[in-house]
DNA sequence: CTGTTAGCGCGTTCAA
DNA sequence: TTGAACGCGCTAACAG
């Protein structure tokens, strides 16, 4: 209908007040006559009036927008973080503004650039590979709090959550361990990155545990995808002595390795084990019975969206580092959606 | 550091010239001499100031903003569809607001109302079940334009772009007729949705066509999901003479069909054929041989957000109904990710 | 204690 | 090239 909208001097004009007892009514402030608090009120109706909350955040120099930034929102386990994150910033009546990076470092600048000048309250990012502190630090120098989500950035003045990976891969290989295997691989991941070295950490520590010595041909790196599982386990078909149970670095390689032995005519889970981490959450609906390390992406998002809130609110940036825990999984498929049936560990 | 970000005038004094000047440079105007900018970019760079895009839009009554509202980002579909919004809002150099509305008719509400106190310059809506025309109603009043996605909103002032589900099921069938099969039927979905009845049309259309007589009991309603699928395929094992193929309502339902085919020892892909519209987009990571009549979520977005845009641009709202058409594609998994290997009629 | 006035925040715009 | 006005809501100070 009308172009300009009716902003809070129309209505201060039309209840015959000033546009300061209009903000103070919008504020809902006891300093205002109950009288005009409802005559303006109702105003604010009939005229259809929308708060500007645009101007309001000019004149205080801040926000209720947080920004979050991701790497790959096409992987179910990102978009389920970022539902988390909406979650909380939703009740505690923010709004997100969400970007995806698609791993690229380029991206991921504009995106943080734009985002500041937008005047966000604060970002929740889960960084592109190959993300350097310095790309935060523009905005980190400026005060305003970061939360950096999955994958870490050492150097950066930032809040840090991951989840357990070196734990989760010891309480999985434990969990191998105590079913009887002793030849167990870690499959797939590339070797140089801190996630990939935190759960193979996790895997030898486990192994040391229990005495049994590590065989350096069962750690196969490769692609984290489900074409590298299934080239991992080609590879693992010419070892003279074969693993019987193996970690992937997550589910997809996991898949892949199913589909590896498969071709080999190995019927994964009779006789060889297999344990992924559900990163890619692939698990959700692709599993007929398979181990995994769960995280649970949604929490990861409500947490992160705390850590952030409460730094927002205390209007100090701080530097924890948390860790989220891991559950051991049994997913159980039956002609339904998978089920989470059983806790292990 | 400092707590106040330097503003315009701050390099303006700087720079010995008025902030008008900075705010010419700033918008790369021509109108001002060579050195006089250089010197004020410099300075730009030196003192690292922002721009304070609220600052604009407040000025200019606009902004370059754009939300998203999603029923279930948790749905790949979904999240591949705002990956695709992304792009192009990206590369507009607008930044989008992103909620989730799960389903929710009041969360949605909340969402919207929240956006336009923010100032969108446009939305793009994919409808939580049971929303009403009235809900962007104000929206659409006040001159942002709205593209609705996905479901359609009848009696909205907005654009909308829909998947060709009349016509992706009519020749899902026809192909499923080729192959030899007469009593084919038609799984899942609630009855009492326009998706779900599109899609029957064009089912009962083709067979039409055919002269194959319709079988009303081979019309199976379920819930849109795996387990619904599951149920609809138990029932179906108690006629008398079973169809030999289904047209399931979505992906999620083929694989429910598919799971109550095997406890029943039938083998879907021998002798029973099961086509699924990709709608949860499993099958980019579940699925073995499935048919799927496929709709490219991120080419929708991208199609919704160019939608929106245009209307921005133009400083108008249509009402254009567009449909996105859809393609039958074998989806074939060995042992490696799944590929798009055929694509058909 | 109620209600008002004036000025601010920051970038844009236009007349001078 | 610039001073001044402007967009809209907030707030400190002040008058009734």
């Amino acid at each position: 209908m009308s172009k300009a909208r009716t902003s809070i001097v129309d209505i201060a004009r039309a209840a015959g007040v000033s546009k300061s007892t209009v903000s103070l009514v919008l504020q809902g402030s006891p300093l205002v006559n109950e009288k005009t608090r409802e005559k303006v009120s109702a105003l604010i109706n009939d005229l259809g009036y929308v708060y500007n909350r645009g101007a309001a955040n000019l004149r205080q120099s801040k926000s209720k927008i947080i920004g979050i930034v991701v790497n790959d929102l096409t992987n179910s386990f990102f978009a389920e973080l970022a539902v988390g994150v909406d979650m909380v910033v939703q009740s505690a009546g923010y709004v997100q503004f969400l970007a995806h990076s698609g791993e690229s470092v380029d991206r991921q600048r504009q995106v943080i650039a734009s985002m500041r000048e937008n005047g966000i309250a604060g970002l929740i990012l889960s960084p592109a590979r190959g993300t350097e502190a310095s790309d935060v630090k523009p905005l980190a120098d400026s005060g305003i709090p970061v939360v950096v989500v999955v994958r870490n950035l050492p150097g950066a003045k930032v809040s840090t959550l991951l989840s357990d990976n070196y734990g989760g891969a010891k309480s999985a290989v434990r969990h191998l361990i105590n079913l009887g295997h002793r030849r167990i691989a870690f499959m797939g991941g590339f070797a140089d990155t801190a996630v990939s070295s935190d759960r193979v950490r996790g895997y030898r520590d486990a192994l040391m545990e229990a005495g049994i010595a590590l065989n350096q041909n069962f750690v196969i790196h490769s692609a984290p995808s489900r074409a590298g599982g299934a080239t991992a386990a080609e590879r693992m078909m010419f070892f003279d002595e074969r693993p019987t149970a193996a970690l992937c670095f997550n589910d997809a390689v996991a898949f892949g390795v199913c589909d590896g032995l498969r071709s080999n005519d190995i019927e994964p889970g009779k006789g060889f084990a297999v344990i992924g981490f559900d990163d890619v959450i692939e698990a959700k609906t692709a599993v007929p019975a398979l181990t995994t390390v769960s995280v649970d992406p949604q929490g990861m998002g409500q947490r992160a969206a705390q850590l952030l809130m409460k730094q927002i609110n205390a209007g100090q940036v701080d530097q924890e580092t948390l860790v989220t825990s891991v559950r051991l999984v049994v997913r159980q498929s039956c002609g339904a959606p998978v089920r989470q049936t059983e806790e292990l560990a």
